[in-house]
DNA sequence: AAGGGCTTATCTGTATACAGAAAGGCGGGC
DNA sequence: GCCCGCCTTTCTGTATACAGATAAGCCCTT
């Protein structure tokens, strides 16, 4: 490829992706997030040509992508623009994921699952617990936490053995504030903020034990209610968002 | 646009589509689900080049789009391939479409739904009623039921308000097999036939009833039943599938 | 005769050139 | 002074040229 002409990626994000493609698409979901490009206003390929210093081809099929994604709308004459949500929207979202998770649930349960990967879940819901020993929770454990609980939730996708199913978590899941950990470190400084996670780890084992217990029922409602935490949050957050710092956090519009 | 010299357009599908791109769509999805391109191997972009008399730009974008959507698959070494299903996927892909309607069932019947949207519903209903009074139905009866029936599911999934759910309700019925439509015709000339519509209409009206009552239980719980008389005709089908001639039938694996 | 290495043909990913379309600015008319 | 229409500029969609990569085929060797 000519890409031995490639104008310097001297930025400091997507370390050697693959193609640039794929670099753009990550590049420009971190541009949206960072607030860097206006939002509702058409986005101009040219401007992006500059900023990534790639071609228009790969730059327009990160912008498909990342289109489909949900992250921006095409516009009706052509191109796109960084798409905002109403808090509505946002917990439509987080309600859509949730429903999906518990129907993986719900499926693992009935379907069962290999030992092997229910002591993976169970091992890494110790790690957690080993985390919450702390009386007091620093940015680095927290950050640990939304690890965990990432891995812990793509396992629980993983464990209805549906390729169909995942793909579609893997969708929902995808807006950030929709993500399993999207709101986690939302009040991470907070005297609640360690409480949280020991409801939300409590759920966690319920969940792991009525899916080993092939308690079909039992683990969808409780996956489903999970995701209510999340829903919680952002109700929290709207209520002083500007003291927030999420990435993508000024996507979500406060009124309408 | 250079596209005066585009070779013609000679085929009887998408008639004055928009842009190249959404034409090149729907061309290779017809040529998917009619058999026509092999399964498993890799797609050359150059033949279909030839086959639809545009260049690989608007080719590209549209091989993305349906990859995304699911019938193809990218392949490791670039390029993709056309997938096939096993039962069970479809079954999968089935019964997420059912959680989602669900989903969107429930949400309309929790939040309320406009009178004059109601009445929409109730009056396409009607129009299945209609159909249903004569005892045995003909092929363009059938016809009708596909498109009334579609219908009936769209206005179902606005109901719910949410642009977000609308959006996954159908991308999840863009598969052929999972669409709410998909299986119907498949016993068009079966005596029970009739009987299996009769049915579908009863669940209908119910979920209508119980979203109107702001039921939101027993709306969700209908739409998930409602979904399974798909996964119904998918047993039937599979029982003897190369009697059933439906567009997209042979992406279904017989076997593992 | 079979296997391995090399050559070659083709394909994908990327860059760029080009044409129609739309939007914004400017000038003229009312 | 304001509004309408034309012109210019810029943008998107499309076509095509090019380079690295990959895979297949052929020949040589054992």
């Amino acid at each position: 490829m000519p890409a031995t002409a490639v104008h310097d990626q001297d930025h400091d994000s997507a370390e050697e992706g693959g193609s640039q493609a794929v670099k753009a698409q990550q590049r420009l979901r971190e541009l949206i997030l960072a607030g860097d490009l206006p939002a509702g206003s058409r986005i101009a390929e040219l401007a992006l040509v500059e900023r990534l210093g790639m071609s228009r081809t790969p730059i327009r099929a990160a912008l498909m992508r990342l289109g489909q994604e949900g992250l921006l709308e095409a516009l009706s004459g052509g191109g796109y623009a960084v798409r905002t949500f109403s808090e509505r929207e946002v917990a439509d979202a987080i309600e859509l994921r949730g429903t999906l998770e518990g129907l993986a649930a719900r499926l693992a349960a009935e379907r069962g699952v290999r030992p092997v990967v229910l002591r993976q879940a169970g091992e890494c819901l110790d790690q957690i617990d080993q985390l919450l020993r702390q009386a007091a929770l620093d940015d680095e454990s927290f950050s640990s936490y939304v690890r965990l609980n990432g891995r812990f939730h793509k396992l629980l996708a993983e464990m209805a053995d549906s390729a169909v199913l995942a793909r579609e978590i893997d969708r929902a899941s995808r807006l950030p504030f929709a993500s399993a950990s999207g709101f986690v470190g939302v009040q991470a400084h907070s005297p609640d903020a360690r409480d949280m996670l020991v409801v939300a780890q409590h759920q966690h084992r319920q969940v792991l034990d009525a899916i080993a217990q092939r308690e079909a029922g039992r683990a969808e409602a409780l996956m489903r209610e999970h995701s209510r935490l999340a829903r919680h949050n952002l109700g929290l957050v709207m209520q002083n968002p500007q003291q927030v710092d999420m990435p993508g956090m000024q996507l979500i519009r406060n009124k309408v």
